[in-house]
DNA sequence: TTGCATACTGTTCAAATGTACAGTATATTT
DNA sequence: AAATATACTGTACATTTGAACAGTATGCAA
């Protein structure tokens, strides 16, 4: 999509719209443009947006202040994005949502390409109970939320405030958490209930 | 930067600003945060707003309307890059070097604070051959071009026009090409100039 | 107890802001 | 020449909105 149906004028009001947003963080208010543009009157901005909207650039919202919307998506980056940002988690708090903002310790960028959808998240992984999968110490595994557990996927479950990987096996009505390293022992729960399930493997990300 | 400080009211606060910001393209007003949240006064969002200010989430701008800057990066728009593309090599053609256009099969975007640096293109790995060090079929690795390898590096080598992953190890005089597998035999070298390297590994990128 | 920080209600006022009314000017089209 | 779309100025007014004042309540630490 192009800005080829815009004058010349309404393309500079449009871009500094846009240009606004991405520097504050939110639209301009009329004045502003005016102001930033060079126009005496506030009317004059007025009379270009309702011409940019009828252009099918933004939305004004009537009587909101900075009520503009940006109907196309125009932000300066990520015009083709390819990349999509996860929290990483890191300790995790008792009692709250495992992406609850006091558990995330910083983003990862991810492809989209290779991981789409949404409710993902990041984990960093401590220890060597599942290098029989190919996960190591220090890597990183991208999970999708999800509250409930297949038989057989690989989940993460909040134990002691910590958010570990383990294999979610059901046999015999027994649930075991199996780690994939022989070493240790498989985690054998009374009923699915007792354990929170906050996500399902879907990744992982290493560095050498 | 961890967002631990901030009190649960005025996570809800918070995090109501991020949402509407992400959901509209502007923050919210005193007013309307009051009415997301179910407050009946405006001056108690105010009274959170300073707070979360002073914690430094927050910007508060005297005197506008919708005056709220998000300054830690937690718009879903990222503002800055965090991201980098390196080319996913194919199949290699003979003669040319490994990143060479004819060989690009796509790109993969990465996080740049994880994969630092230039020289970077990734390789989709096929086989079980090197298992042993957490790096399985379908894999794509990360690798930085270098055209050495020094002893005991796992380096990508060109073989038949294959790009292939292997540990490079120098020892009694000889150079054995070594996959982490038990299942695969070393390739001996008569001198390390027989083969070309192409790069070395830094990097492992999985999709379940 | 006495603070003290947090979490609220309710009201008021002034500034910020959207919006309408009344014009002017300049091209381009009919 | 008349009509039309665009590009403006200037002013006024009603809302929206930020911001201040005056309180209440609760849990927690000194």
């Amino acid at each position: 999509m192009t800005l080829s149906e815009l004058t010349p004028e309404q393309q500079r009001v449009f871009s500094f719209i846009v240009k606004h947003r991405d520097d504050t963080g939110f639209p301009p208010t009329v004045r502003e443009i005016a102001q930033g543009l060079g126009y005496r009157s506030p009317n004059n901005v007025r009379q270009h947006l309702r011409l940019i909207e009828q252009k099918g650039y933004i939305r004004i919202l009537a009587g909101k202040a900075r009520g503009i919307e940006i109907t196309a998506g125009f932000s300066m980056e990520a015009a083709d994005d390819h990349s999509c940002e996860v929290p990483l988690i890191g300790n995790v708090a008792a009692g709250k949502p495992i992406t609850a903002i006091e558990n995330i310790d910083g983003y990862v960028t991810l492809d989209k390409s290779i991981f789409r959808g949404e409710g993902l998240f990041a984990l960093r992984i401590k220890g060597d109970s599942m290098t029989g999968m190919g996960i190591l110490d220090g890597d990183i595994v991208v999970i999708r939320k999800k509250q409930s557990a297949e038989n057989g996927e690989v989940v993460v479950v909040i134990i002691d405030g910590d958010a570990t990987l383990k294999r979610f096996i059901k046999k015999d009505g027994k649930v075991f958490l199996h780690a994939e390293n022989p070493a240790y022992p498989d985690i054998v729960l009374s009923s699915a209930s007792s354990i929170q399930v906050a996500g399902k493997l879907v990744g992982v990300i290493r560095k050498y």
